[in-house]
Parts: C-alpha cells; structure tokens; sequence
DNA sequence: ATCCTATCCTGTAGGC
DNA sequence: TGCCTACAGGATAGGA
C-alpha cells in the first residue's frame, strides 16, 4: 500500500520534530532525502524498507505506536508527535507520527543494509522463506522457553508480534506454556501452516486496531474481527465455548483456549 | 549460550 | 469531575 503511494515520487522537503525516537534521528537525515526519488519499498519481519535512489535505504519500524500517514492534501490537518515528515515534489506527503517514541528511523546506505545492527540479526521473513515445520522443529531442539515467547523472538523467526503469536497457537492448537523444545513434529506442523495464513490475512486487512493503530489513511485495519482469541479474556471460545483465559508472559499478554490449547489437546473437531 | 527482567515513552480506560 | 493505577502493537541492554 505505501509502495502504490510513494514509488516514483521525488523529496521536495523534510522537517524533523527533533524528538529522540528509540534512537536518535541524525540531523544530516533532511539533507541526505532531498531530491531523492523513492524507488520500492519493502518489508523484513516489522521493519520497513523504503528504497530511493543514489543508492540509499529509509530503514523504519513502528515500534508500538509508531504509524506512517500518507496524505494528498499540500496541507494535511497537523497532529501531534509527527517526528518526521516527507513532502513530496507533487504536494503529498509522508508523515511519521508516534506518540511513545519507541519506533525507529534510519537511513543506511544500501550496501550495507543488511550489516545494520537492527536487520543482521533477524530471522528470516515468512513470507521470503515460508517457514516449514521441520525446520522449526530443528530451530527449537532444546529450547527452554515457552513456545509463546520463541515465536516472538525475531531472531529466528521475524515478523510476529504479540497480537499474532497468540493467533497462530490458537489455531495451530497449542499450549503457549509450553516449552518450545517440547513440541513434536505435528505440533511445529501446525504451527507452521498458519503463520503465513495469519501474518497474510492480517496484512490483507491491513492490520489489527484493537485500540489506536491506523493504517497509513488513517483507517482502523480490519483483522479486529478475525481475532479469535487475542484480547477476548472471558469470552467464549469461538470453537468451543470455553471462556478464554489471559496470561503474563515476559510481561507481555498472551490469550488462549484452555480447552482447545490444553497440555494434550485433541486436534479433532470440538464443539461443547 | 540462553533466558529473563527492566527500561524507554505517552495515552487511555476504569475504579473509586 | 479528578486522581490514581494498570496496561498497551516492541526491541534490547545487562544480569543470572
């Protein structure tokens, strides 16, 4: 969606807040835009690659409250906590706006792009390499921590978040407690098939608005309807009517079906 | 090596 | 109404 907005467009301007986002935006940023055509843009797990000419990467992550705007108006209504905005030659613009500060913005010379710190450490994308459950098996030979928390992590694995994680276990029938090294083949099997079916259908929709997230029209994403267990503590379980429960891992909240995600939870079709 | 905790921030919802 | 606390899409430094 951002590619079919900005691709071809020119930097007329750039204006920064000055704000430190997670790291600080280098001054010089302005300066290095100008001029510059956007020529694609791309995405790796949760960062957001903007190519533009002269060889040059606009490396981006929303962080938790981060969002970018695109506007066709010269003179879109002003917000707070824009930390950057892109004006473009033809009078749109790009804004990025991010209330908690915990997004990050960066440009990296495109040879070098994938020695920086943020991307050298990501697994690979699910999209780029479909994951198979083989191959997450092996990943997890040995792993102590909760299958909940592997999924998270965006060194084996890049691009699912805490909304996700949950979504995927809920579907793929698995315990979130349970220790990423113990699952067995079929269990990886499942987990396999829906990370892509999930992540995809999210991204169709345009992502998940449980509380402030926008797209980049300043729309609600779509995917709130399709959750099926993530912030729905108490209510019924749309498979089987159990009451889901929330829990705190790594300080973070994870939702699930006791019944259907049991410790030995049938894979046979349920409904109590 | 692996795992876990605390921390960076602001906004908002809910209880009293 | 106002005050207070809890919680929120994430990454990562540093300690066990």
């Amino acid at each position: 969606m951002l590619e079919v907005s900005v691709r071809g467009r020119t930097i007329a301007s750039v204006r920064l807040s000055g704000a430190k986002l997670r790291s600080r935006i280098a001054p010089s940023l302005p300066s290095r835009l100008r001029r510059r055509r956007v020529t694609g843009v791309r995405r790796h797990g949760k960062y957001l690659l903007i190519d533009l000419d002269e060889d040059l990467t606009l490396l981006s992550h929303l962080g938790m409250s981060g969002r970018w705007l695109f506007s066709t108006d010269g003179r879109p209504a002003p917000l707070p906590h824009v930390h950057v905005r892109l004006a473009f030659a033809d009078g749109s613009s790009l804004r990025f706006q991010d209330p908690r500060r915990f997004g990050m913005l960066r440009l990296v010379r495109r040879d070098r792009l994938w020695r920086d710190p943020s991307l050298a450490i990501l697994g690979p994308d699910p999209f780029a390499s479909p994951p198979a459950g083989e191959w997450l098996h092996r990943l997890a030979r040995g792993a102590r921590v909760s299958v909940k928390n592997f999924l998270l992590d965006q060194r084996r694995l890049a691009g699912i978040g805490n909304i996700y994680a949950s979504e995927i276990l809920h579907r793929g029938r698995v315990d979130p407690r349970r220790r990423a090294g113990a699952l067995g083949r079929e269990e990886w099997n499942a987990v396999a098939a829906e990370i892509p079916r999930v992540l995809g259908e999210a991204i169709e929709r345009m992502g998940t608005t449980f509380r402030s997230y926008r797209t980049l029209w300043n729309e609600p994403g779509g995917y709130g309807e399709k959750l099926l267990v993530y912030d729905r503590a108490g209510e019924p379980c749309r498979r089987c009517g159990t009451p889901i429960k929330r829990i705190v891992q790594g300080q973070r909240s994870t939702y699930f079906c006791p019944r259907c995600q049991g410790r030995k939870a049938s894979r046979a079709p349920a409904r109590s």
